[in-house]
DNA sequence: CCAAAAGTGTTTGCGCTACACCCATGC
DNA sequence: GCATGGGTGTAGCGCAAACACTTTTGG
């Protein structure tokens, strides 16, 4: 091909985790280069032979060794030509979901460090990574009213007052409780195991399972997962 | 830069038009290489020193001399590593809308030939140019109904007549007329002018217009714009 | 027995849905 | 005067919103 062009291309992902009622991101702290010991999203270049998402999944299996729940393209960022210090680069950044109770962030061949934070106490980001970790935030705040992706932030068996938790503290809402549930109860996509998990104090309260064939089935039939608010 | 990579950037847009009740897409001919002849999108490859966002402009400017009311990025494609047959080459996908009333397709600078296809007869598509179609075909549908911007498909001044077609054309569904036309106006952000606009036959009927202002304000305010359907 | 969280039903009002008749114009 | 599309109002019903008390457990 004779053009003559000298882009890069990378991918990075915003790898969101929940716990304890605070939205984590998961970043990487920078070992070389310019940006050295800033904190970064996981990311890096495409190579020739790969596809994009093929790209972003072993950037995440390379950097930090965790399984995403649910990872989607999210946007191209390539309006700021100097969005990177080093040359001319496009990325493709990916929108993921951990279930990060049950991921303990490991320093990977790669050596560099992965942590996470609470979107409440971010520290500086590199290159234009602030930008993107907030468009992701809209993304996932949005997406939440009108896909079922907060049970991807939550245990396979979860306590309905975490679900509440989750959408109250991500939307910054308060709901009703008992609103709350019918609503979700009368989808159906949700089942009662008979376990039951434990908060500290007060009685014990069951646990739940989301049914994702069963969700999958009812789209195809035309049901729309929806959760407004008052 | 010391990453060797070889990957292309391109863009390329989708835009759609709307005209007696059809929704049409402007495809430009191939006047070189091994697709010579075969349909393609507006697009092309991404300079060193532009945006993307100037790229897509250019391109849509050499290639139609068309201007667009409506520009947002919609995909990238690079998870099919063979797209394109000339070599590694990542698209930047746009979805554009355009009033196409006004606009007159002309043979540009690149001297390719332009011309808009009704979507319900479309020419065999160069490249994976068909998906990146369906592709933007399935977001103007969802866009339609929590957006106003059907209202960039037609003239400043249109017949209510003509919206409610637009929305049943585009949306395949039957919309009872009197709960369209209300359901419109409660939202105060349409104007009766105080002309009036024909069809050949029957009573004449007012022209509207979008007050993208008043929308804009609305939305601050927390407006949703929002069309349901039975 | 007290504190803490879980679980549960009913009433009210708004907004979507369904539905049919008259009006203005051109020929 | 007839054909064609434009313009309008209402009644019923379903669903979301608002709202408070009882239950179970641990200490």
């Amino acid at each position: 091909m004779n053009i003559n062009q000298n882009i890069k291309v990378a991918v990075d992902a915003i790898v969101f985790g929940y716990s304890e009622n605070q939205l984590n991101v998961l970043l990487i702290k920078q070992k070389y280069g310019v940006l050295k010991n800033k904190w970064a999203l996981v990311g890096g270049f495409v190579k020739d032979n790969e596809t994009l998402f093929e790209a972003v999944n072993r950037e995440l299996q390379e950097e930090t060794g965790i399984t995403v729940n649910y990872l989607e393209q999210l946007f191209t960022f390539g309006d700021d030509i100097q969005r990177d210090p080093r040359g001319r680069v496009i990325s493709v950044a990916y929108f993921a979901l951990v279930n990060s109770t049950k991921f303990n962030v490991r320093a990977d061949s790669d050596a560099e460090e992965a942590q996470w934070f609470s979107i409440a106490a971010l520290p500086d980001l590199a290159f234009d990574h602030k930008l993107i970790l907030e468009t992701a935030l809209k993304r996932l705040q949005n997406k939440l009213t009108y896909q079922p992706i907060g049970f991807d932030l939550l245990p396979k068996e979860f306590l309905f007052s975490d679900l509440e938790n989750l959408y109250c503290t991500l939307l910054n809402k308060e709901i009703d409780r008992r609103n709350f549930r019918k609503k979700i109860l009368s989808f159906g996509i949700i089942e009662e195991t008979d376990k039951f998990g434990s908060k500290k104090n007060g009685r014990p309260a069951k646990l739940f399972k989301f049914k994702k064939l069963k969700y999958n089935k009812l789209t195809k039939e035309g049901f729309v997962f929806d959760i407004y608010f008052a």
